[in-house]
DNA sequence: AGTTAAATAGAAATCACTTCTATTTGACGA
DNA sequence: TCGTCAAATAGAAGTGATTTCTATTTAACT
């Protein structure tokens, strides 16, 4: 359990039913969701909402860093909310979704590669990692 | 000018003029491309094409790891043919679209971070950087 | 040249995601 | 505590990139 109206009020968003709601379903589990499981969770917790609103609200959460987007081969996004503040990436599993962190510190070379070979501004970057974690590769899960 | 023939039959696919055709358009720039404009590229180039097919051609050719595919915020795919074989990542200017390969050898840190903390199978990792190329960055490119 | 599985065109469908507008509500000051 | 108002939301409708489908064509290999 978190911090959640500290987090909303730093990204400069009211503290409303849906954000909190959105919030808690996330910080439920340690998966990736899609907007849509995310929107049939907290309907299931008791809170109405529209999908739409599901939408805007893990935007504004991706915009402020609270939660990360999850790249996946079928096109849809999905977010993960970390627990992890500091810069750090993320091991996705392809079979479960469960999403651990990947603490790499390439953030310097990849400052340098930028600064020196391209001699360009770098605005941002992306890392995932994909595969099975332990529990699914003992039980062979599925790719 | 590449052999396409050879990197088509390298991918057990028949030889065919637009395969032929998206790729002699992908190899003409450095930048990365939306299916929908190499499909006008190809058709002003004189071959006529259908825009599912171009999508097809893509995953087929992307699915070999002949092109790679580039994420944008704007939730399209975008595809772009490597000249260069080796393990290796991308810089993408968000002005001008320009690709620059990044040489950084993170394979082996990634391989044993999963193998020795996550404990588990790593299939694949994504890496790409975005921000502005040299040229952009100096004329003041919009980001 | 004949055969066949692969490739393609073009129309139609899909569906994740966004936009729009009227209504509601949290935050803040009186 | 209450009034005000910009922000937030619901729900319907729209959008458009991508996929599917089926009939037709074609490259590859006899």
């Amino acid at each position: 359990m978190q911090d959640f109206e500290g987090l909303l009020r730093g990204l400069k968003l009211k503290v409303t039913p849906r954000r909190r709601a959105i919030l808690e379903v996330m910080a439920a589990g340690s998966t990736f969701l899609s907007p849509e499981e995310i929107w049939k969770k907290v309907g299931e917790a008791g809170t109405n909402v529209g999908l739409p609103t599901v939408y805007r609200i893990l935007e504004e959460l991706a915009g402020g860093g609270v939660v990360t987007r999850v790249l996946h081969d079928n096109r849809q996004l999905y977010y993960y909310l970390c627990p992890n503040k500091g810069h750090h990436h993320h091991f996705v599993c392809l079979s479960c979704h469960k999403v651990e962190d990947v603490d790499l510190c390439l953030g310097e070379a990849l400052e340098q590669e930028v600064k020196l070979r391209i001699q360009g501004a770098l605005f941002s970057h992306i890392l995932q990692l994909q595969g099975l974690c332990r529990e699914c590769r003992e039980k062979g899960g599925k790719a």
